[in-house]
DNA sequence: GAGAGAATAGAACGATCGTTCCTTTCTGTC
DNA sequence: GACAGAAAGGAACGATCGTTCTATTCTCTC
């Protein structure tokens, strides 16, 4: 009734253990690769009852990648809203994003991270909803550069997306080397790194 | 007969454009759900027929890694060892990298980049040979930093290792990211952000 | 230029894919 | 507790997958 978003329907129930499933097999076995057959099998359904949720394999794709941005959300971006503006936020936002890596919220690593090679060229709603989550990432990261350098926490030589680009690129960095190497020492370089680059950013008198 | 090696007999030639094609459509499609009957529609062979000369997939797939890996040692390592030792060499390995992605040498960006995403979770000798090629990549960017360190022309506070982190990463992401966003200016972030970081390492006295 | 062996093609295999249709079981409401 | 509709299962479809076997065509050497 007037609880419903809380109490949820057993389709509701079932629909979000199915995207949980599917959102860490496709970071292990990849998105497009895993079939309907593979994820009812993980899930103890029935192939036909599974695929009735989603009409299409398109469209458990899209609610996967949805589901992953939500995840994300929870995991990364909201907790370093807690911090405040300027530089401790974004460092907040770097230091969340290794952590979410690090704790493999998704046991292949960051989920964006490997959609976004699997889809990058392949024209489709996927792709886009993909493109479209990592720009806004990439925004939001600029965005809390920009509040420090309007805090005069952080020279503003070098444009805001550019310093949201290498700080970025760490923790990119960091995630795609841990799931090749399996060495977690490049989540502290990563760490080290962005540490680094914003002390080195930040104006005499502040330093 | 003597000459075997530069004049190629006629399935030598066929297996080369085969893998020319498998390497490139690799990087777009992906290298596992590349199937042996769109790889012989490219090529203009039968499936039989490109089949045949490697007995199986995972044997076309070593053979593609290796393929990829000759070509990126072609366009990036080589050229950049025409560089001298120290610093101007790390420079220009990290040049021909950006520009091997910018250039598109593949036509769905750099080969392991896009690879390492797609086996990093999936044991096999597939996986295998991906890593060693990006292992042997980094250590040799990183040997090159140690040759500038020894040469007093960067500095040695920071470890080769992580030094050649950071420079990689900032390659790395501008091949996601152009792959994604489809703009070339990345790149250019991209360079302005290793030669910042490598004039940030060099001794005082060098600056 | 003939003959041997390499290179390629054609057809078919069992398995798995996404999807459809129909039936059965379960849930939530009166 | 009955009833309606949601949720899940079973069986089958055409298509495509990797692979095999056999037949044909081409290449290179003498």
């Amino acid at each position: 009734m007037y609880n419903r978003t809380i109490v949820l329907t057993k389709g509701e129930r079932t629909r979000k253990a199915i995207l949980d499933t599917a959102a860490a097999l496709a970071t292990q076995e990849g998105l497009d690769p895993l079939s309907i057959g593979r994820l009812a099998e993980a899930t103890g359904m029935s192939k036909s009852g599974l695929f009735a949720h989603f009409g299409s394999k398109e469209e458990l794709q899209l609610a996967t990648v949805d589901h992953a941005a939500a995840m994300f959300v929870a995991e990364v971006i909201a907790p370093a809203r807690a911090a405040p503006k300027g530089v401790a936020r974004v460092w907040a936002l770097c230091e969340r994003m290794i952590d979410y890596s690090e704790r493999q919220v998704f046991p292949g690593g960051c989920f964006f991270a490997a959609t976004s090679f699997e889809f990058n060229n392949r024209p489709g709603p996927v792709r886009d909803r993909i493109e479209e989550m990592l720009r806004s990432w990439l925004s939001y990261l600029e965005h809390a550069v920009e509040q420090a350098q309007a805090a005069g926490e952080l020279d503003e030589s070098l444009s805001a997306r550019e310093i949201a680009f290498q700080l970025d690129s760490f923790a990119q960095a960091s995630n795609a080397q841990f799931q090749l190497f399996r060495d977690p020492a490049v989540f502290g370089a990563a760490r080290r790194a962005i540490h680094d680059r914003i002390q080195s950013l930040r104006p005499a008198r502040a330093a």
